[in-house]
DNA sequence: TTCAATAGTTACTTTTGGTAAGTAGGCACC
DNA sequence: GGTGCCTACTTACCAAAAGTAACTATTGAA
């Protein structure tokens, strides 16, 4: 950042402080790091509608492991997108509920998930046609070790 | 959509192909990794309004490199979400251009990148909060190697 | 006594992300 | 005519993150 000296005034520039994610140093860019993420997607998903318990997420997410459902509950959880209750039994019972803030945000990764479903077959289909492209371009020169460039 | 089932159908169960992304192996899962994705979002913002070429974006989208740009070019491309012009010139020049597919998409993107900028003091303010609870939580058992449990 | 159940941790491996330096091809300058 | 500059990339190399699998604590039941 350039930085100018103005004499008068004490924060020239965050009169309302202006996040901006296009510059590195923002924090929104950690924001951006933890809501754009697919296991934050799946979780928040699952608790826009109800509370759930760990044992339950980690069975309706197909794959997901108890470490990054772990790191992932407690990033949401710092994050205040989520709260977490314990009930001090045995076995133990641990549930996680939605809190407002998160709610505000489930919407849209609901939207994100929706679109990913909705345009799957588009999208396909256009892998497919990009790979066939890249084959087709890489045949002429066959298979020696010469350097691909895409000029 | 609902599915009705049509007895002389060869695909009786795919109607409507239904992607879920809350199953480990479909491709949505893939799909989600891909647009649930810090630079992405940043690149797709970008492109939303108008056509760049390579070295605008990387100055317009702070700290990213050119690996990680060329490598997040190449996979919009492959989805057909981005299409990539070259202009056979000296030096060269590469534009990148959204598609209508893109589109569809940039929309929600742009709404992850405002929801992040917008809740930043709240979601800072939460984290906080939860650091100073964590602090305190340690404090009692001081600097031994007690194995921390949270139950 | 061994087992089961839940919600984690921890050690280890693999994959990904980030940094820095190279590469191509031609034009301009001295 | 050698050097440097321009863009849009690759390619090594290293660090950080994700994934895998095994381990832990607690206690009631078999």
């Amino acid at each position: 950042m350039t930085e100018e000296i103005e004499p008068l005034l004490a924060q020239p520039l965050q009169i309302a402080p202006s996040w901006n994610a296009y510059q590195a140093a923002c924090p929104t860019r950690l924001m951006l790091n933890r809501i754009a993420d697919k296991w934050t997607v799946l979780v928040l998903g699952l608790l826009e509608s109800e509370t759930k318990r760990f044992s339950t997420l980690q069975r309706e997410i197909g794959g997901i492991s108890q470490k990054m459902l772990t790191q992932t509950l407690r990033g949401l959880e710092r994050d205040g997108l989520i709260a977490r209750m314990v009930y001090p039994e045995v076995p133990p019972r641990v549930e996680y509920t939605i809190t407002p803030l998160g709610q505000t945000l489930a919407g849209l990764l609901g939207a994100l998930r929706g679109w990913s479903e909705a345009h799957m077959d588009e999208v396909l289909q256009a892998q497919s046609a990009y790979d066939k492209a890249e084959q087709g371009a890489l045949k002429p020169e066959a298979a020696n070790g010469v350097r691909r460039v895409r000029f």
